[in-house]
Formats: structure tokens, sequence, C-alpha cells
DNA sequence: CAAATTTTTTACCAACTGGTATAATAATAA
DNA sequence: TTATTATTATACCAGTTGGTAAAAAATTTG
């Protein structure tokens, strides 16, 4: 993967990778507008020309980052919503998240609520986009706990809504503890908070392997 | 308290109440660095001047509009820490929340949270004094918690601190739902949610001193 | 009236914002 | 070697940022 064959003009000096991996850094670390993009060409090691060539724009960048962040950091959330049973998506999407939230190679909290949480009206469209994936991300909950519900591990009386977005609540409100300054340990005592009142169905004892 | 002896030079022509009311407004809806000085004097009516006069600078025109707003639209945090048990703080709390963060008169969300959740390196100094205030309030309603220990209205067994820790998790991730667009009636399925599992104290109804 | 005082108004500052035109440079293809 | 091509580097753009100096206006005091 090292060997590609170079096109006819000159080489370009960065790879666009590491470069994203730095900007998501940025973004993640000081929002959308707390970065500039002086502090992005400088944190990547190249001039602006180069920087708008390969990502368009400000705007773009931040998008591509956020992707390159949901492909990474925060790839468990997808592998949680895959496990067996509510409980189980519950446990994992919370505890990695605890992990994840305060983890000392990342900056605190969870990007999609940094990146724009609040902002000048400039940056409303990126605002709006956060918004939507934070409102995406509660849906697919939803309809997990609809399907936990048909698989028999999810009382039938269990609102899903509420359930959803409480649980999403949760882990937003983590967010914003990390930034406060939680450890891992803290954050992980609210996770376990939460699974305490799980609203396990009570006649199906599911025996998968533990 | 409308007449009020004029000194000696020109009448200024503004309210240094009124204009207030409209900073925290504008910081509450866009932020410290989302909301700039020409927004602010636009808004208010009045030159950079006289703003800069009245208020010294914009840093100081932040900290009078979040006293400002602790003082008015959420004056209910402090008397919720004044009811009579655990249970009835942590139901107040919740339930004037959820009416206060998606109240049609105000920006949606927390100020304490909106005003710089995450910021550029110039900002620093004001998130740090945002977190502090959301770590007093913590410890404010843990210490609360632990007066009900003595009083007999909450378990001995409850981990005040994780207990408290919950509260504000909550309380905080209901900003973000707010942002995201959440109904007061939403909001309050998840004040209820969290009062459901209240650890009462199972022997004693009410008694005082221990 | 005129002096004194306080505010408003207008104009301005250097630094920074996201973004770009232009030219120098380094590679390949002929 | 000589074009061709793609990227880098330098310099620059208009607009905005937080903040201020100086003059003009409106009031009270003498």
């Amino acid at each position: 993967m090292s060997e590609i064959k170079r096109g006819r003009g000159r080489p370009s000096k960065f790879d666009a990778e590491t470069s994203l991996q730095v900007a998501m850094h940025l973004f993640w670390s000081h929002g959308y507008e707390g970065t500039s993009m002086t502090e992005l060409t400088e944190a990547m090691s190249i001039n602006k020309p180069s920087l708008y060539a390969a990502f368009g724009s400000k705007e773009n960048l931040f998008h591509k980052a956020v992707e390159h962040y949901l492909a990474g950091p925060v790839a468990f959330i997808d592998a949680a919503l895959q496990e067996k049973t509510a409980y189980e998506v519950v446990e994992k999407l919370l505890l990695d998240s605890a992990a994840c939230l305060v983890h000392p190679d990342n900056p605190k909290g969870c990007m999609v609520l940094m990146g724009s949480l609040n902002c000048g009206k400039e940056a409303e469209a990126i605002k709006q986009e956060m918004i939507v994936r934070r409102q995406d991300y509660e849906q697919a909950l939803k309809q997990r706990f609809i399907l936990a519900q048909e698989q028999g591990d999810l009382s039938q009386d269990a609102a899903v809504d509420t359930l959803a977005k409480y649980v999403v609540t949760m882990h937003q409100g983590m967010s914003v503890q990390a930034v406060n300054g939680a450890s891992r340990a803290e954050l992980e005592s609210l996770a376990n908070l939460v699974l305490q009142h799980w609203p396990v169905n009570q006649q199906s004892a599911n025996q998968t392997a533990s």
C-alpha cells in the first residue's frame, strides 16, 4: 500500500488521511467555529491553497472530519446496536462511551456535540447537521428497541420512544460530564445506574451464552 | 425606583437592566464566541463606546449576563434545593427545567451549557468559568442529598456522589435534547423516568434529625 | 448666560476571518 | 532537453473581530 503510482506533477507532501485526523482532533477540541483555518493549516503543516485544493472549504473539511470520527473513535456505536439484547446494546453503548469520552488520546466529550452545540448564525448549517445526526442516532436506538420487543428481550410495556431518548440523553449528558472533568469510573457509575433499572422482560430469561 | 436624581451630564438613553436582558438572550442563543459586539450593540440599540463604558468588556458583559440568567430564568434551581425531601428537590428541579429549557420565550437549552461548551482558545477562561458553575451546581445537589440522608428521606445506602452526578447529567442531557427539538412533554417523560427509580428511604416516611 | 460634566456619535485601529490569484517548484512524459 | 502537469509557496483580498480616541450633543450647576 506504499507503492502508489505517482501522477505527473509535483508530489504532494502531505497524506490526506493523516491531515484529516489532525483536523478531526482540532474540530473535536474547539468546535467548528472555534477552529480557524490558520490553526488547521499550521497543525497539518500545509498551506491554505493545498488545504482548499484537497478539501474544498472549511465546511467540507468539517464534514469529512465528522465522517472520520464516526468511522473511527465511535465506531463502537454501530457495533453496539448489533448486540443480542436491548440490555446488552445499552450496556456496550454506555460503557464504551464512558471509555471514549475521557480517553487520554481524545478530546473530552463527543464530537457530534462539541462540534457546534452553540454557534453564531454563520455556522447555523453545521449546527443543524449535528442536530440531525443526534436525532438519527436516537431513532436508530428506538428502532433497535422495537426489534428487541419483537424478539422478546424488552418488555412490551416499555415506552421505546422515551427509553431511546433516555439513553441518548444520558449519553449526551455524559459528554458534558466529561468536559466537566469526570473520570471514566464516574461515567461508568452513571452507565450502571441506567442498567440497574433496565426494564428487562420478566418472563423471557433469554438463555444465550454469557 | 423610577424617580432617580439624574447626574450632571448628558442623560444616558438606555436602561442597563434592559440591555443586560438583551445581552443574556443573545449569549444564551449563540454562545459567547458566537455573539459579536456588533450584534450586541445593534440589539441593544446603543453604540459600542456606551456599551464599553457600562460593562467594561465583552467578557465582563457575559459575566453580568450569566448572573442575570441565574437570578432570573433559572432561579427555580435554588428554590428546588430547599424543597422538603430529596425526591421533591429532584422533582421540582427536573420538571421546572423541562419547562424552562423549551419555554417559547427562551432560547433552547441551558445558558450555562450553551454559553461556551466548546470554544477557541481565546474563550478558554469563559469555558472554565462555565465548567466551575456546573461543578458547583453538582456539589450543591450532593450536599442536599447528604442532608436528606441525615433527615431520613434518602436511603443511607444511596451513593450521593453518583446520584447527584446522575441528576445533573440528566439535566444537562435534557439541555441537548431541547436543542435537538424535544418537546416539554418529552422532557417531562425523562424527568419522570428518573423519579420512578428514585431510592426513597423505605423505612422512614418523614422524621427529622437522627 | 457660560462652565462643567457625562453621554452619544463618528470614525478609526490592528489583528484576524475564510478564501484565492499568481508564480515558483518538482515531478513525469515526450 | 523540453513540454506538460500538479502541487507548493507567497502574497494578497474584502469583511469582521474586539476595542478606542476624539469630537459633538445634552444635561445640571453656577
